[in-house]
DNA sequence: TTGACATATCGATGGATATCAATATATACT
DNA sequence: AGTATATATTGATATCCATCGATATGTCAA
């Protein structure tokens, strides 16, 4: 059930929909989330077909939303997707025909 | 089940997250979806406390990402949620626990 | 036709954002 | 120590975006 938000709750609820509003953090977010396991930041790169520079700028776009979590393990840094977040907006919006 | 998405698919949902990743048309969203029958643009100023532009701005881009359409009738204009947007971009998250 | 009102569009402006090259930081290996 | 690799940060730039005043468009009523 959807309902009419506030302006604070509408600002930090905005701000997770911010982070999947662009193609390339979409694409990295759901190539992390279709794993149930981590993935290594190391594969982002050539999968996504950005710099590293800009793969990083938008991973901590992500992290900051707390969409995924990041575990550096020596010289790799680790991908989680944080599913709560996810249920968390996705209860926002009007329910999708159960199934 | 969240899959990865292709670059094209990615372009086309991010445009809806992008009509809800701003706080004001999150709010003009769920003010919509949280009817289940049409509501009057003539109320969304007041209840927002934006300028009449500024709303028609963030109402245009909510028409153009599809979760909403306007009829005009008369003078006013009524719009109204279509769920099935919503639930298409829903469906490229983890899916939320089941109740 | 004139006036009042609802909504959309235009134009300008300040601020946010995506991108990459260069550089920094951290870790591992020899 | 020295080299190589992974990731983050910095700095610069071009583009996008939210906002509002002014104006246009469309509708209704008198």
């Amino acid at each position: 059930m959807t309902r009419a938000l506030t302006h604070v709750e509408a600002v930090r609820s905005a701000r997770v929909f911010a982070a999947l509003s662009d193609p390339i953090r979409l694409r990295l977010y759901t190539l992390i989330a279709a794993s149930d396991d981590e993935v290594c930041a190391c594969s982002f790169v050539a999968a996504i077909g950005r710099s590293q520079p800009t793969v990083s700028h938008h991973l901590k776009i992500l992290r900051d939303s707390g969409l995924v979590t990041g575990t550096k393990r020596g010289t790799w840094v680790w991908y989680r997707a944080n599913p709560d977040i996810a249920t968390e907006v996705t209860q926002l919006l009007p329910a999708r025909i159960s199934a």
